[in-house]
DNA sequence: AATTGTTTTAAACAAGCGTTTAAATTACTT
DNA sequence: AAGTAATTTAAACGCTTGTTTAAAACAATT
């Protein structure tokens, strides 16, 4: 007899308490019953649900390397908008939702470091951003004297490290300023503002300013 | 008997290996097993020289953020250089040294997250870096309106965002344009006058480049 | 060659790890 | 109310962890 319980409150508690220790503490960091102790269950279960630690991880990290493509994906993908104003709202976009999730860019390259199996396995969903068509859209404009002369890799390092930097060195940010979470949260509001106007300054040849 | 012998080799050895096993795998990521093997020496020597293997790391996770902040204070400190002269300087001894070390800024956050112990700890290394006066010079020049009106937690986090990320990101970036290890550290000659650009033209407003 | 102190070793320690078991409890069906 | 399946539990499993021990090997002095 298969009962379909509403009552999967147990697994998703787990779940959702591996999700939280794993992106604060990363896989080797925690254990088992640090996770069921977040959860308040019992150690077995999380075995029970999941039969191992590292399922429920790889579980969560599909999730949340999904979940951070998405975000940087949609915005390329509109047909609407042109080059300018699709890296203003990718820029503002991209910080606003990780002021939401402070701690997945930490946890995403940490992981993937440690898995290490970067050829084939998650390459399908890197090559979602280039399937935006987002990099011949850049190519294009250059040919066409829009953009700077500059290389896929680099543009793409001054976007990323702009838009993601802040939320892996605010640590060492945070202790250099004096100034706590909410105080740097706030601040990226203001950030911003100054990381979309220098990268449009700097990529785009025709300034007509907003 | 004090025997000054110069066969300290053994500790070198030791000392070395988690070098390179800590940068890599991070502490928790590792056991003390895995330092030894990597030293081609007894497990019992690991505590026989560094008593722990947490004192071991400390001892470590120390040399490396000295070395880290002595490489960023270092050219602030020049009394010989106008303040474009210096971001242009810094921006590129920072990305030389990274070459040579690309796995020690995921290493110092990580572990500095770890630690958590931010407050006072460490705080007197980050004030070298407002010790070397770079920060008042900065915010002197804006007085006298050479450099664009910006707070300096989002001057610090443009500079260091695009110096550092580079070699966080790298993982990611790799994948994202197939390119392996080597590649990605040539280019970053090229990419390190992409930044150096971009930020003196953005944060300076008299523009006589070059 | 015997004695010293230092270095290295194999073995063991308790504690914690991920995981499994088997029994107890709960929830549902008939 | 009885029986069945799903859930939860306490306890244990074998293994790895960081660390310690006690003996062996080594080096140096006398």
């Amino acid at each position: 007899m298969k009962i379909e319980n509403p009552n999967i409150s147990t697994e998703v508690k787990i779940k959702e308490a591996a999700r939280r220790i794993f992106l604060e503490k990363g896989f080797a960091g925690c254990s088992s019953r640090d996770i069921a102790a977040e959860a308040g269950v019992n150690v077995a279960l999380v075995n029970y649900y999941f039969r191992s630690k590292e399922r429920l991880f790889d579980l969560i990290f599909k999730d949340e390397f999904d979940n951070f493509f998405s975000t940087m994906v949609e915005t390329f993908s509109s047909d609407q908008l042109n080059l300018k104003e699709k890296l203003k709202i990718f820029i503002s976009h991209e910080i606003d939702f990780l002021c939401k999730h402070p701690d997945l860019p930490q946890f995403l390259l940490t992981e993937l470091k440690r898995c290490d199996d970067n050829s084939t396995e998650h390459s399908d969903k890197f090559s979602k951003i280039s399937s935006t068509g987002v990099f011949a859209e850049f190519q294009q404009a250059q040919a066409d004297g829009k953009i700077r002369e500059i290389d896929l890799l680099s543009l793409s390092l001054l976007v990323m490290s702009n838009c993601h930097y802040p939320f892996l060195g605010r640590g060492m940010i945070m202790s250099i300023h004096q100034i706590n979470e909410d105080q740097f949260l706030a601040h990226m509001e203001k950030h911003k503002e100054y990381v979309s106007e220098m990268l449009i300054n700097y990529l785009f040849i025709n300034n007509e300013n907003k």
